[in-house]
DNA sequence: CTGAAAGCGCTTACAG
DNA sequence: CTGAAAGCGCTTACAG
């Protein structure tokens, strides 16, 4: 096993071919600086010697840009890559850096308390998502390296949003079409307090600038008041995590409930809130949608592909993500980006 | 907007503060090396002045390390950023990185003609998922760094595995329990010649060295054959891709064959699959399991949380990732790991 | 415990 | 078109 005891460098290859380090470099990065014989030369001659071209590390020192993008993720990355609205949107950075030839790098804003690791400075861009994360984290990024937020927005900084407000408002105004008799509102990590449950009086509410879901709130409660429900007539019930496992206790108390007091309809925050509703309300017997009614709010793949569908607002989470990663790469001019909705009438609130 | 025209150095802040470079150096990784008095001085004054640390990119070369690490996906980014296997894998590497201060790069092996793009020599360890990609790309990769295959091998590296052979025969097993009349199994990507359909005696199947399927489809027809289903007895489609707008038109196909040539039961070799064939099956009538009874393969949340459950053969995915991501980083020792699986038995195959 | 100095591997004006 | 040289920002033996 006597292996070469270090990786061959570029200069090792300038002296075996007797040539400068820089027409090497050159073979590399600029044909236009050398003859093509030569650079044909160098090039075949590194393939055959086994150098792989130059050094990332050192040349991102060097030209001061690695190519590489980092997206923060506002929750944890177990969460974030399990969740459908986040797997769609790093699926839209992902295709726009591909095909520029950048990649990746994907950093949580929750994993340290150290904050972000400093591996991050390798970034030549950030793609900030989801709730409002501490200004902290913020100021801890290089400064003067582009900056997009996605789903809020940083004073200065570019963003990227879907309208929120609208598109509750209208799909709710769509629910009205049928009177409930008791609607719910089923909200998302809208409490300044933990509170996976009914929401009281005593719980404060996040302002709309701090998360997008209290702009979805204001949304269906725009549309109930031109119906004559009040705040007070419509309960409400928060869920700390978009996932299954925390969304069916919750759930499960308002299906529980008997059937006098038990809402009609439920207007769900996320297509996650609602499909979970969806399920635990067939496994009670619960007609869908002549006991229940349920719109939802994002548009995922899984509540399309399904009877009934989900009838829900659809963002398009991918373009979302294609438009912040042009932003970073400079394709498009910085600025606040705000993307139509569409929505879908499916069966469960036809 | 008098910015200030670059980034503070290391450099810049030891002469602000009188001392060497090597002490401000020492001050953020070496704690030992200097009076806890003045690494506090260095460090509070570093703060004060907006020094946010030593420039990762400095540091990767100088050190040679980078505390990133890559994850090459076979399939295209947006596939696998949305096939609930791999993000739960994901997940996993991402649990044990984030634990050690590590990040994670993203890449696929599919993105580029030009292979993998240069950024990736920056990673510290190799983690390579999926079916077996081109030998070219991993020897592309740049050797003596650690890597560990995950779902296939590369020769003289680690690997993770689960037992897909004795849990494909064992779930195939379970559902010889009651005697299928016209079984037929759903593969994925198995073919050596794209086919998006019936596979019939003119397509070549991929060894089972070069795809995890073909050790499924082993363990299925291991069990038929033991109640005297020769592999001519039984008929197999085959997907090209594991995401339902591919899945749905074959599994159409399946399902409005005429009643006496439809099959009865249906081994499927992903989740994705059979929970198409689930949803494709309720749309159509068709009760299952009584006139349909349908086995899947991973054990993804979507398969478990609906009604009827999914039977089928539960793999840790997520464990799949820790494992490799401890070998990358050193915390085991590189070997070759295979991972239990679990039977669940749903409502889809009791 | 501190400081002066070498060097990680590259790119890029610049002079020829 | 080619080559000699500076320097990106750091870390780390090493001498004091």
């Amino acid at each position: 096993m006597a292996s070469p005891p270090r990786r061959m460098t570029l200069k090792d290859l300038a002296q075996h071919l007797g040539v400068s380090t820089a027409s090497v470099s050159n073979a590399f990065n600029r044909p236009d600086q050398l003859s093509p014989k030569l650079r044909e030369h160098i090039l075949s001659e590194a393939q055959r010697l086994g150098y792989q071209g130059p050094d990332a590390k050192a040349r991102s020192l060097r030209t001061g840009r690695s190519r590489i993008v980092a997206v923060i993720l506002a929750e944890s990355l177990t969460y974030s890559l399990n969740d459908a609205v986040a797997s769609e949107l790093l699926s839209g950075i992902a295709e726009v850096l591909d095909a520029q030839g950048h990649t990746l790098l994907l950093l949580s804003g929750r994993q340290t308390p150290a904050g972000v690791p400093g591996s991050a400075s390798i970034a030549d861009g950030f793609i900030v998502y989801g709730l409002m994360p501490s200004l902290r984290l913020i100021a801890d990024l290089p400064p003067q390296r582009p900056l997009v937020a996605v789903d809020f927005d940083i004073e200065e900084h570019a963003s990227v949003h879907v309208d929120n407000e609208p598109a509750a408002y209208a799909i709710a105004r769509h629910a009205m079409g049928t009177r409930p008799r008791r609607p719910a509102v089923i909200t998302l990590r809208l409490t300044e307090q933990p509170c996976n449950g009914r929401i009281s009086p005593e719980h404060t509410l996040l302002p709309a600038r701090r998360t997008i879901t209290r702009a979805r709130l204001d949304g269906y409660l725009r549309a109930l008041a031109e119906h004559g429900f009040t705040r007070e007539d419509v309960p409400m019930w928060n869920i700390e995590e978009n996932t299954f496992d925390v969304c069916a206790p919750v759930i499960a108390e308002i299906l529980d409930l008997p059937d006098e007091e038990r809402p009609d309809l439920l207007l769900c925050l996320s297509d996650r809130i609602a499909l979970t509703a969806l399920t635990l309300a067939e496994a009670r017997g619960l007609r869908v949608p002549e006991d229940l009614r349920l719109t939802g709010f994002d548009g995922i793949a899984e509540g399309q592909y399904r009877a009934p569908r989900l009838t829900t607002v659809r963002q398009d989470s991918v373009e979302k993500g294609r438009v912040a990663a042009r932003m970073i790469l400079g394709l498009a001019p910085p600025s606040s980006c705000l993307l139509n909705t569409e929505l879908l009438i499916g069966e469960t609130c036809p």
